[in-house]
DNA sequence: TGTCGGAGGAGA
DNA sequence: CTCCTCCGACAC
């Protein structure tokens, strides 16, 4: 029976807590049913798109609602732009749960309209990469448990989630394969979630071997066209695997049986723009929605992970060894009264000396873009800041600018100081660009590249630094974090951590983890082949998070860091929610945040909640704007987080300017 | 959140 | 008087 007319309840991307009533007039298309993605009219613009929540017959002659005249759908998408009842479903809770109106997470779940933003690129011939036949394969026992446990549940048809714990190398994609293969042949589809930076085109050459057309990547380089044809293909069924960041976890695959989330303690799967989503938190839920496998996999997994693991919430697999070889071994350097030059010991040179003797490749890690630090006059101690975010600039040669790291302020670098007019306006503190020119001195015969912001700003520069370090075009990478992530550079010998302690000092109670996470992960890049070694020089040598990363140790790690965690009620023991207060007026700002801080502590407050705060950030400005924080610790309710949302929306236009957002589970809290 | 229109300032 | 930016209202 088709009624003549729909009234359609529609959630639209605008910040505001309710849905929108159109009509929909079916004529020969089809009717509208819950899931639908439409295209409305909305306000002055012509073309929004928005998700169907409910239809129902309208009454004959209605052209109103709530004195409102009812606007006409334009259009409503086809089949395969649908989300269906499961997609609606993990898009109701993504609502709930992160406190945020049901259509601000609809744009997640459709690609943008073919023709919005499609910029042609040149398709480049994929070099063909050589694998090993799927067949031909051994698996380890280690490697052959988590496949049996998945194959199991997809054999049951039912949800179960697995934590595999090995190091890089120790083949933890094989399983990842394995598994999809087997949901695969069971008529299941698959996500396999990596962060961006890792989906290289070896990564996509290997699963294609394995799937062929059935798999599809996405990935920023995607035209909106082919955006499309991805999620056309997955929607009918054609395409079994989507791989691709966090956004591929919305693809929607047919009979989703996997879901793989690669490296699952990286940050980029926290969105932190709106919506402030947690990719690996939300893959939990689709997959539990689907009944599907969700594997989680990471040499340094995520502390909450770990200890959902341990709880035997998730089934913890190690993969122990890499293949092959053993961990390369780490020497703890003392950088107190040895003469560091120009941030290197001498421990350090001799064996990048060594090492570059017998043409192995020597990675340094320093977690510092830039020249230098900061520019500071001798004579009045007058420092560089940024205007806009009172925060030091780095001095960056090339280009030979003061650049604010924050909100992307440069100035021409002053000849004198801008405050005395003395002539002692000069660099401090060290960055990679400095360890590079350094490097060259020391050793002027060895090829140096560097792998940082800077370097790979243009489009596959960061691709063409790790290819032409990985074939051994050089013999030193230097570089920020990025030299940590999971690469496979086979002949580098020795790994040099040039300041391990760096990143301890942030305010932040994830700064160990954090740390113990980068030092094990850049350890881990030494002797995949051949005979390994580390260094991390330190001012704090007796440090137990150094020392434990030295020791590729996660559980001593956990057994310092766990009992911190329960004794300040942070995660994995309690939730955190973070409220984040910005305006161009710092004593206005501050006085909203105290007022919500007093709300929040009559309502909220209690033996199970805490308020933190506010605090101003660490950087109390940014991009001129002050900012504090409000932290919750505690599991609030959905009924308490969508309050709060409410509290956040009166604030608002009760202070005119002021910026206000809800971070649940915040990643970076400072 | 995007868009429009009105208010009010700077400059000719 | 015009141009421009900032702010508030509003959306079915």
């Amino acid at each position: 029976m088709t009624t003549a007319h729909q009234l359609l309840e529609i959630a639209l991307p605008v910040p505001l807590p309710r849905t929108f009533s159109y009509r929909h007039t079916p004529g020969d298309g089809r009717e509208a049913v819950p899931g639908d993605l439409a295209v409305v009219p909305f306000g002055r613009r012509r073309e929004v798109v928005g998700l169907v929540t409910a239809a129902r017959e309208l009454p004959v002659g209605t052209t109103t609602v709530e004195g409102a005249a009812l606007r006409d759908v334009k259009l409503i998408l086809p089949p395969e732009y649908s989300l269906g009842p499961l997609r609606l479903e993990l898009a109701r809770w993504m609502a709930g749960y992160y406190a945020l109106p049901l259509g601000e997470v609809v744009p997640l779940f459709h690609p943008p309209a073919p023709g919005t933003r499609a910029r042609p690129r040149k398709k480049k011939a994929e070099p063909a990469y050589p694998d090993l036949d799927p067949a031909a394969i051994e698996l380890t026992p280690a490697q052959a448990a988590p496949i049996a446990r998945s194959d199991a549940l997809l054999e049951r048809g039912e949800f179960g989630a697995l934590l595999l714990h090995g190091v890089t190398g120790s083949g933890k994609t094989e399983v990842y394969l394995a598994v999809i293969a087997a949901a695969v042949a069971r008529g299941r589809g698959a996500i396999y979630l990596l962060p961006e930076i890792a989906l290289t085109p070896q990564t996509l050459a290997r699963i294609k071997l394995r799937f062929g057309d059935q798999v599809a990547a996405i990935h920023s380089g995607l035209s909106a066209g082919e955006r499309c044809r991805v999620h056309e293909g997955a929607a009918r069924g054609e395409i079994k695997v989507v791989v691709g960041p966090r956004s591929a976890l919305f693809a929607p695959v047919r009979d989703l049986g996997v879901i793989v989330v690669d490296e699952e303690h990286d940050s980029s799967y926290k969105q932190d723009e709106k919506p402030r989503y947690h990719a690996r938190h939300t893959a939990l839920v689709r997959g539990r929605l689907a009944r599907a496998v969700v594997i989680l996999g990471s040499a340094t997994p995520d502390l909450e992970t770990m200890v959902r693991a341990r709880e035997g919430r998730y089934a913890l697999f190690g993969l122990p060894e890499r293949q092959g070889c053993g961990l390369p071994p780490v020497e703890v350097v003392d950088m107190r009264g040895t003469g560091v030059r120009e941030g290197f010991t001498d421990t350090l040179l001799t064996a990048m000396a060594a090492e570059l003797e017998n043409h192995r490749q020597v990675l340094l890690f320093y977690n510092r873009r830039g020249f230098a630090r900061v520019m500071q006059c001798s004579q009045c101690g007058e420092t560089s800041l940024c205007p806009n975010c009172d925060i030091a600039v780095t001095l960056h040669l090339r280009p030979r600018r003061l650049l604010c790291h924050y909100c992307g302020h440069t100035a021409r670098v002053p000849a004198t100081c801008p405050a005395c007019g003395g002539d002692a306006f000069l660099p401090a503190g060290g960055g990679t660009e400095k360890i590079e020119l350094n490097l060259q001195a020391h050793f002027p015969e060895a090829r140096i590249l560097r792998l940082d912001h800077d370097t790979t700003r243009r489009r596959g520069s960061y691709r063409r630094i790790l290819t032409a370090f990985a074939g051994h075009k050089a013999d030193i990478l230097v570089g920020t974090q990025m030299v940590a992530k999971g690469h496979h550079f086979p002949e580098v010998g020795l790994v040099g951590v040039l300041a391990a302690d760096d990143g301890l000092a942030m305010p932040d109670f994830r700064a160990a983890e954090r740390s113990f996470q980068l030092l094990t992960q850049v350890a881990g890049r030494a002797g995949r082949t051949g005979p390994g070694k580390v260094i991390f020089q330190t001012w704090r040598p007796e440090d137990p998070v150094i020392q434990a990363a030295a020791a590729h140790d996660m559980e001593r790690f956990l057994e310092l860091e766990l009992p911190v965690r329960k004794a300040l009620g942070y995660p994995p023991y309690r939730r955190l929610l973070r409220l984040g207060l910005l305006g161009r007026r710092q004593g206005a700002t501050l006085a909203a945040a105290e007022a919500l801080a007093g709300v929040l502590r009559d309502q909220l407050q209690g033996p199970a909640v805490t308020i933190l705060g506010p605090a101003p950030g660490v950087f109390e400005r940014l991009q001129d704007r002050y900012r504090f924080q409000i932290l919750v610790k505690g599991d609030l309710t959905l009924r308490q987080k969508a309050w709060l949302a409410t509290c956040l929306a009166d604030l608002k236009a009760a202070y005119k300017g002021l910026e206000a957002y809800l971070d649940v589970d915040p990643v970076m809290v400072f």
